[in-house]
DNA sequence: ATTAAGTCTATCTATTTAGTAGGGTAAAGA
DNA sequence: TCTTTACCCTACTAAATAGATAGACTTAAT
């Protein structure tokens, strides 16, 4: 599961995605319409302006909007930013690789290998998922949940 | 990342699964040759019995041994065992669904289509990943982690 | 009866998550 | 200069989860 952090960030970036030629949005604006806690939010949106995703104005008519396209703006991203790597292993991380403590020999390790196809899946599928994918899906479900 | 429970859970599963034939196996042995503690793991072996995977016989010569077979324990089922739903939102799990609480329309959420996807096709890669297959691929590894 | 094993119950500590409260500073427009 | 807004900081809490450890109890083979 991702933190709750997380899918207030993604909902906040939809938010600005969707009214990025409106100008900066206030802050408390995007709290209220997304039900984020207001003073959460502050420190969300500051660490999306510090990735360079998000950019802010202060004082009258200031607020945030969208530094970046939405369609270079992926889950992958946003997730790694506040739940950090998105391997199921710390051994297939790519940026914050660490061995398992009880590994005997990480070269010839199954385990590894699987994990490994898994994460590379997952994070192509994570940065194929862009603000302007999300958008461009609403309103047009057609996907259920496997029941597996 | 899965929790330590987890991984403990999966390399006593494969060392079990490579001695399938040899009878019971004892805690003490495994907790040894994996270096897991052997009072957690007492308690991950309990729950993979529970749950069917493993059956135990008390007493002397007694033990763990893998009551299913290898290519029918898959890492989906034993990670929802220990860590719970694999999805990442609350709202595209199967068996633990859960509305987000700050979610305005289900039915049209473009963050839920795109999460729904990732999650159907996370738990496909994870149940074709099954105790004979990490023990077929140990020794002939060749991927390696994407760049991204 | 003895011994070797699994089983059950309880407790503990550290970390993380998800906030709340409240202050002050900086910049930009009217 | 006044107001509005973002920015920055400290501190605190409450709940949950992770990762164990300790000790007593039960079962089964010899």
């Amino acid at each position: 599961m991702i933190s709750k952090k997380t899918k207030y960030a993604i909902n906040a970036l939809v938010h600005l995605a969707k009214r990025k030629d409106e100008g900066p949005i206030i802050i408390a604006e995007i709290a209220k319409a997304e039900s984020i806690p207001q003073k959460f939010l502050e420190a969300i949106l500051l660490d999306l302006k510090k990735a360079g995703i998000l950019a802010s104005r202060k004082g009258k008519a200031g607020g945030y909007y969208l530094l970046k396209a939405p369609e270079d703006v992926n889950m992958a991203d946003v997730m790694r930013l506040f739940d950090g790597p998105i391997a199921l292993l710390p051994c297939v991380t790519y940026m914050y690789y660490e061995r398992c403590e009880e590994c005997k020999d990480e070269e010839t390790c199954g385990i590894r290998e699987v994990f490994l196809e898994v994460r590379n899946k997952t994070v192509s599928m994570l940065k194929k998922s862009t603000l302007l994918e999300i958008i461009r899906r609403e309103g047009q479900q057609k996907n259920e949940i496997n029941e597996d």
